[in-house]
DNA sequence: TTGTAGGCGTTATCAA
DNA sequence: TTGATAACGCCTACAA
């Protein structure tokens, strides 16, 4: 394997057409006068070499490489980061863009490292889902190209799309109560120790929706709590958070009737400890999850807050291009992200 | 936004120092002859003017990216080959190398378009996992750089990753026979309409194992036998194959004590159907799944036969770099893949 | 309508 | 030890 082997190149073409590698450039992007015959020469030499061109040097010659950088937070076990790329390649692409995605796994050295070889690479935009720490984000914004931050923003600089958790929160809440619950758990991911109000977007909607329910519903806002890891990056296993805190309240005579898990995996967590205790879902007690990734797949197909991952993907890749190309692409509307319930079968009235 | 502002590069350092501009290369590369006081120069310069080397004229020069390329098959629902994708980043990453992803979601023509962008990005090798449609993987070939095809290769002529799916599957198929199931039922892809054997490769070990071990314990080898879609690419939801099949087969009297299903999403889908036909799990019905992604989020956590995931992409990374530089990195072995079976809770003692 | 030539940021080969 | 310069493949004035 000659790794050292040049591809042919427009100088081949040319050569082999007998015209100059001008011309060739001309026929090769479409613009410029070219004849008929010239033209055909150069197709046929085209097809002949198999060239292709070279984005490199297009791209060094540019400065422009019509292409996004994407950095994932992670990628296993929570597929929602995975679904909001899938959404961002599909948009990227009807644009004549190219992603290239790369996993942090939870890692700010790798993320940094991540933005470092964007940069390296004269991405065009960064697209941070979601930023691990603000410094990176920093980083990017330096080389003054579009950056946008999906979800749960560090840092003010920059486009942010941001997801109404506290809706879809609140609507599960809602749900839960006037299907009779009084005693409803929650557990979640705890808020970070440095206070960061941003960072701590996503978490402050999901809880605060559950306090100010249970507040409004005259009920105790803090009895059923269990605030910890909600997504963990290297395991793949239901007995985390969910699990545990689950199990440690079915040891109260008087345990929860309801648990508002604050993610999916969490909510299989809770599957798994009630049905070691022998407590039956939905009958005994009702689960309601958040992201809808796993929900689908349980059994009893899980109540949950859908978030629009693909969606998110698709704006944040739209709203990049549309600062990199004011001129062909509209800026999307990045105020209307919601989450809604999606009611499945984890949940029924309280059993009293 | 400028998008056509270019960043400092080597000749504005040079400048900044006040020395020629192949000197601050020197510095840069830390090769070459360099005083001590001009290279001190030179990196204040550097600092100064916040130079970083650009990676697109550097591969234009050299040839050479020190850049992979992962084609993934899908990325969602089934996360298995982002497990791949995460083992083959860290590897790379220790190897010196980016590793550029591209998912192809199950379309043949995103793949050849992804193949397309990584060659003219020259790309230094390509890995499919796994490849879609073989005419791509000639594509990568005919460029005349190191290919790797992981798990399901559909093209001889180049490096191929396969696990040996049989060795757990016949496990699988002896843990149940071991725990005196006799209707025992399959449900999994199925094989190609065109014979490709080594499309079939993972199918028919899967199946094979199924149907030898039936045999070889004298019980009927096509009784209860699902075959259709393993993985749906586009929807989330257990409501599949694996669930159809099994509520068909809950209608009948004899119906099977035990499911060997070929994938978690399916076995998710056995656990929907025998939830709403109330046969327990696994008192009532013993399941099997194949993939170890849900298993141990699903309840109660699935027995399952578990693949080399991560190490497959570590081993495909490495192997491709081995390729482009065989002085530097060994050629793994490619031979020792194997799957394996995972105990949990869905299996027991057959009812009867 | 076509050809020539300079430059994008590097690296590498010569001279100086 | 340093500096000048020619590529790498492509694009684009400008000249012919």
């Amino acid at each position: 394997m000659n790794i050292t082997a040049r591809a042919t190149s427009i100088k081949t073409v040319a050569r082999h057409a007998g015209v100059a590698y001008a011309t060739v450039a001309r026929v090769v992007q479409g613009k410029g006068y070219v004849s008929q015959a010239t033209r055909l020469k150069v197709e046929q030499a085209i097809a002949a070499t198999g060239y292709q061109p070279n984005a490199i040097a297009r791209s060094l010659k540019a400065n422009r490489s019509f292409v996004l950088g994407h950095l994932l937070q992670s990628t296993v076990p929570n597929p929602f980061f995975v679904q909001v790329a899938a959404g961002a390649e599909a948009q990227a692409h009807e644009m004549g863009y190219t992603v290239l995605t790369y996993n942090v796994q939870g890692d700010a050295e790798e993320e940094k490292r991540g933005v470092e070889t964007f940069l390296a690479w004269k991405v065009d935009a960064i697209v941070f889902t979601t930023p691990v720490r603000a410094s990176n984000v920093s980083m990017a914004l330096a080389a003054n190209i579009p950056v946008v931050q999906v979800e749960r923003p560090l840092l003010p600089d920059s486009d942010a799309l941001t997801v109404n958790n506290y809706t879809g929160a609140r609507a599960a809440m809602e749900h839960l109560l006037a299907l009779g619950h009084k005693r409803i758990a929650y557990v979640g991911q705890s808020l970070h120790t440095f206070h960061n109000t941003l960072a701590d977007y996503v978490e402050t909607q999901r809880y605060g929706a559950y306090q100010d329910a249970m507040r409004d519903a005259g009920l105790p806002v803090d009895k059923w709590v269990a605030l910890g890891a909600a997504y963990t990056l290297h395991d793949t296993d239901a007995k985390g958070l969910g699990y545990r805190a689950a199990k440690r309240w079915n040891r109260h005579a008087d345990a929860p009737t309801a648990v508002f898990a604050g993610s999916d995996m969490l909510a299989a967590g809770v599957y798994l400890a009630m049905y070691e205790d022998g407590r039956r879902i939905p009958q005994d007690v009702s689960v309601v999850g958040f992201d809808d990734t796993l929900a689908a797949y349980l059994t009893p197909q899980l109540t949950t807050v859908s978030l629009p991952a693909r969606e998110l993907g698709k704006c944040a890749a739209q709203l990049a291009v549309a600062r990199l190309q004011p001129e062909r692409f509209a800026c999307p509307d990045i105020a209307s992200f919601g989450s809604h319930l999606v009611i499945r079968n984890s949940t029924t009235q309280s059993p009293g």
